[in-house]
DNA sequence: CTCCAGGGGAGAG
DNA sequence: CTCTCCCATGGA
């Protein structure tokens, strides 16, 4: 995809292969807000940006275009993808409808915090969890360029016309957090499992699970506790950009059901045979099922 | 009141 | 190995 990368800017005029609602609404981040039709912001890490749109280009405002270019992975042809799933039958509205996702390289403790707290939990509480936990753990940031002042955001602030935000916490700074910090942030049962994970972690073994191939990243992260195979998936799609794996949740569960006539609950079965199907696509098949079935 | 939310752990068989 | 039940919490 072609894009013109400038001083705290990057700017794409194709617009077929970048929609940014669709890439932030397709269930593969939680820290951004949508505030109208020509304004998002998004956090990751330590790092901000705005993403504005109008008829004829986006606009990603940024202190560091490099770090959003690998973000939105800019440097992938999306449209080839598109046209290597766009013949099976079930998945081609599917594309029709989300045809500017595209799939976020995201920190990799990020993703496990994340999707950890994600497990039988809905999105609107996933959100303010892990905002909450990034106002009491990350570190409160000032922006030094000139952004857009966004109203009742949730994950900015404005403070004498300057913008400020919340990093997301680091290992190290997520490791001061007790069990009842947790609880505080509203993870429930889960509080437990993120505090024995976040205790167990440290920054060579996340070094280490890039160098792995797939079965061997799918194995080291199920040994974290709160981590099974649907949470294990998307932490490996979203973080490493493991393509070959098809995380099946219960909206995944119900289109299958949906599309097959059956009604199964084996998701361990789902995801055997949709990766079967969609080989080293299937990440990208997953995301284009449920950012349609989802929205309607 | 019950049911559900981007599931996983623990125990039983 | 697979199957079942339970798990905190808040909104519908």
């Amino acid at each position: 995809m072609k894009y013109t990368k400038l001083q705290n800017k990057i700017i794409i005029e194709d617009l077929s292969q970048f929609n940014i609602k669709q890439i932030l609404d397709c269930g593969q981040i939680f820290r951004y807000y949508i505030a109208n039709d020509s304004l998002a912001e998004v956090v990751s890490e330590n790092k901000y940006a705005q993403i504005i749109t109008n008829d004829t280009r986006v606009e990603i405002l940024t202190e560091d275009v490099e770090y959003f270019e690998r973000f939105f992975d800019l440097n992938r042809d999306y449209t080839a993808i598109k046209n290597s799933l766009s013949n099976d039958k079930f998945l081609s509205p599917c594309i029709d409808f989300g045809y500017g996702i595209r799939i976020l390289n995201q920190s990799l403790f990020e993703m496990i915090v994340s999707f950890i707290i994600s497990a039988n939990n809905n999105i609107k509480r996933i959100k303010n969890s892990l905002n909450y936990l990034s106002k009491q753990f990350g570190e409160k940031i000032t922006t030094n360029i000139k952004f857009n002042i966004v109203n009742q955001s949730p994950i900015s602030e404005q403070y004498k016309g300057v913008l400020c935000y919340y990093t997301f916490p680091t290992l190290q700074q997520l490791k001061r957090a007790t069990i009842d910090d947790f609880a505080k942030a509203g993870l429930g049962y889960r509080a437990e499992y993120l505090y024995n994970t976040v205790q167990q972690l440290n920054n060579q073994w996340l070094d280490s699970i890039a160098n792995m191939d797939c079965s061997q990243q799918l194995d080291s992260l199920i040994n974290l506790k709160g981590v099974g195979e649907k949470v294990a998936h998307c932490i490996m799609l979203f973080a490493l950009h493991q393509t070959e794996v098809f995380p099946v949740d219960t909206w995944i569960n119900k289109v299958y059901n949906d599309l097959t006539n059956t009604k199964t609950s084996n998701r361990k079965a789902i995801s055997k045979e949709l990766t079967n199907r969609y080989k080293h696509l299937s990440g990208y098949a997953q995301q284009y099922f449920f950012y349609y079935y989802r929205s309607k």
